[in-house]
DNA sequence: CGTGAAGTTGAGTATGCTCAACGGTGGTGG
DNA sequence: CCACCACCGTTGAGCATACTCAACTTCACG
């Protein structure tokens, strides 16, 4: 209720001081979750001048380590993971990221992953120079991006953590508290969890084997904390439970 | 030599714009290296008159996790670590910082992690609020910090490979490598590596054990890939073949 | 209903952990 | 000055967690 009155705003707003925001920004969902929030209707149709929309189907890739990293991008709808790749077929799944998050900017010239829609997804794209240009020119959007970047880390940290010291079961116990923090798109109205990814997309993000994954969830089921599986979502029985596994012992 | 000459431009450049830029700031070794790279003399001063100046003893924290965020800071000179803990006593060190490196700027109010000098060290503070300020203010600040994130992000990725997907010889292979590429002040003049930490601190941070990492080191040893400890530095004798176990096989 | 992909379960194994002992080094005090 | 001690690093032996390989089940889709 609160994004349709936001984007209603968000449109007259535009309307009044004539700006050419395009209809997609006005409507976009996930326009207060992008760094597009805190950026008056102006500075919103100077940076919508520059972008181009770009649909994608499950296991689309958007783009591959080690490309140039020309564009920018905010996932506006689905779900994307991004991953890094060794040579005998290692995979390292780096995040999974929703409508609102910000993808494609690195430090370097080159992405230092891949990105791969895991389903149906959308995402907006923007010419790295532009934004670079931009960022310099509208301190709201500088906010936005460190903000972004930011969260980027601290949720990094935490996955070294998870990596570097948890058991498979404390992974997997982590990996669903997180996914009920911040993936609201995940969470049903029953409470209940639709995992938009693969058993192997999540081994690859814990740092396990698909049937490490498969007997976590097993057990995790057999001692009450999570419920069977109905249509791909996982029940959360009690998420007090999941969170004293999460966070192991003693 | 270049650095030298940096810091003799910016006290004149100081000194003729007529600014209170404090001789710390002039002087700074790692001002080229920080975020304050890129201001002009006066941005600079208005950034250093926030600045106080903190030495600190080895195994000295900084912060704690949970603490409020009330300052951020670059580090000017010596080794900081950051870490998480769990309860049952568990550690994971999600990063090695040296001079130029800013930390302490998370995404919530308070430290996701605890920052503590391996070494003696100093670090410039900021406080927070201040910072934010600035942000918006100064372009180019906004931009020194986003690149600091970017960074941070980028070796985030690398660490969770590392820790998700790397046997123990791959990880002390690669760690020994990023080291080398983005510790400047640990590579001695003979091109051997001294290490600011312990085999506990490095363990922590490879998602070992001090055993299993004092193996490893025998291992990479025994192959002659590096050399016998001499006071504490480790003499790399193959880079290329470092880089080859970093990697994996295939 | 048949087929292929995804997920689950089982049995055996290997990599890295635990526990324990030993050696080197630097700081301290007799 | 040297003995002592604490801390750090190394090595060894046995063990546990998660991996490998393999069979089987379930589900979506034709």
């Amino acid at each position: 209720m609160a994004h349709v009155s936001a984007n209603v705003i968000g449109l007259c707003d535009a309307a009044r001081h004539g700006s050419h925001l395009p209809l997609e920004c006005a409507n976009c969902v996930s326009r207060h979750l992008a760094m597009c929030a805190g950026l008056n209707p102006d500075e919103l149709a100077h940076l919508a001048r520059h972008i181009t929309r770009r649909k994608l189907d499950p296991g689309q890739t958007l783009f591959r380590e080690s490309d140039p990293a020309i564009s920018v991008f905010t996932v506006t709808s689905g779900a994307i993971k991004q991953y890094k790749l060794l040579a005998d077929g290692r995979c390292q799944v780096t995040g999974f990221y929703f409508s609102g998050d910000l993808i494609g900017l690195p430090e370097g010239a080159d992405y230092p992953v891949t990105a791969e829609a895991l389903t149906e997804a959308t995402v907006c794209s923007f010419p790295r120079p532009r934004i670079a240009e931009l960022v310099g020119r509208y301190p709201a959007l500088a906010e936005a991006v460190i903000l972004k970047l930011q969260r980027e880390v601290t949720s990094a940290q935490g996955q070294m953590l998870s990596l570097g010291r948890l058991s498979a079961e404390e992974r997997i116990a982590g990996f669903l508290l997180s996914l009920l923090d911040r993936a609201p798109e995940c969470v049903n109205v029953d409470g209940s969890l639709s995992l938009q990814m693969r058993r192997a997309d999540i081994a690859d993000y814990l740092g396990l084997t698909v049937e490490t994954v498969s007997r976590s969830f097993t057990k995790l089921r057999n001692a009450g904390v999570i419920g069977a599986d109905r249509g791909g979502a996982v029940e959360i029985l009690s998420r007090d439970r999941l969170a004293d596994i999460a966070t192991g012992p003693a």
